[in-house]
DNA sequence: GTTCCCCTACTCGGATACACTTTGTCCGAGTATGATCGG
DNA sequence: CCGATCATACTCGGACAAAGTGTATCCGAGTAGGGGAAC
């Protein structure tokens, strides 16, 4: 399985903004200079993040983002679905009018099945975990 | 997780060789008007599979393909690996000169979990479980 | 009848063009804060 | 001293170009089997 750098930046986004003062809000631009990417790419992340509640946002001269919640509440899989969309399973092929939709129907069950199981991973850690020091592997096994 | 479609026109061409009699070579164009895909298409597919010794190439006039073991020793994993490479885990973000090493260990060490689960998942599935007309959802619970 | 040669049908492997997804950048518009000006 | 107005700094949302990955198609080269001709 592979993360996005989309993904990866909306993680570290996320961890950034967990360090802050909690009634603190953070400006994109800040937020860009700490991933080395320009100030519009960390908007869309951001944006994309706000939209769907992870973080708040503040229009205005001193505006910025802020965490919508403790960052133990929120977990990666929220943070990868915000900008990447839900983590569902799909089976690319035109199911077109061969009798192959027997094998096929087992095929999209298996990565139904294999999504779900992807989401479960990605639910036990949250943003709070990336701040850790300790190796998090048990976190992720437990 | 999604299934490329080289991935499904894989799997459903090791099923399509399950099939027939052990011994008979198929023909590439044959595996393609089965799976409703130009001959060439099939071809790739097929000498990827063959190239991993999923399946046996059989040169000359009266050539062809056929599954180099029993179905039920071939598990979806294996094809798909061998059209796609290896089911591995890999963290999108160039490890710059940023002190963000650490968020960016734990996430790669969260999708290499992540990857040895989805790996699992696609083992416990075997070509021939795509003949069997049964659900096999528990097949895959289990 | 036997042997040699050629012809055909197929696979092999690379190369190339196309399509889709992902990524990066830009622009106009809207909003809240602070400063300034007039009463 | 107080309130209205303007300038500033930021977000918002869409649109668009650029890059990367996955997909489809084509071509020349090589190989095994069968048919035909010569002996």
């Amino acid at each position: 399985m592979k993360l996005s750098k989309t993904s990866m930046q909306a993680a570290l986004a996320m961890a950034f903004l967990a360090e802050q003062a909690s009634d603190q809000f953070i400006q994109a631009r800040q937020v860009g200079v700490h991933l080395g990417v320009p100030t519009d790419s960390a908007l869309k992340v951001l944006q994309a993040l706000a939209r769907h509640g992870l973080i708040q946002s503040q229009l205005g001269r001193s505006g910025g983002y802020r965490l919508s919640r403790p960052a133990d509440l929120i977990t990666i899989a929220q943070v990868v679905e915000a900008v990447r969309g839900p983590i569902q399973g799909r089976a690319h092929l035109s199911t077109s009018d061969n009798k192959l939709t027997r094998e096929i129907d087992i095929l999209q069950g298996l990565c139904d099945k294999a999504a779900i199981t992807l989401r479960a991973e990605f639910d036990r850690l949250t943003v709070a975990d990336l701040r850790r020091t300790a190796p998090v592997s048990a976190c992720v096994n437990s």
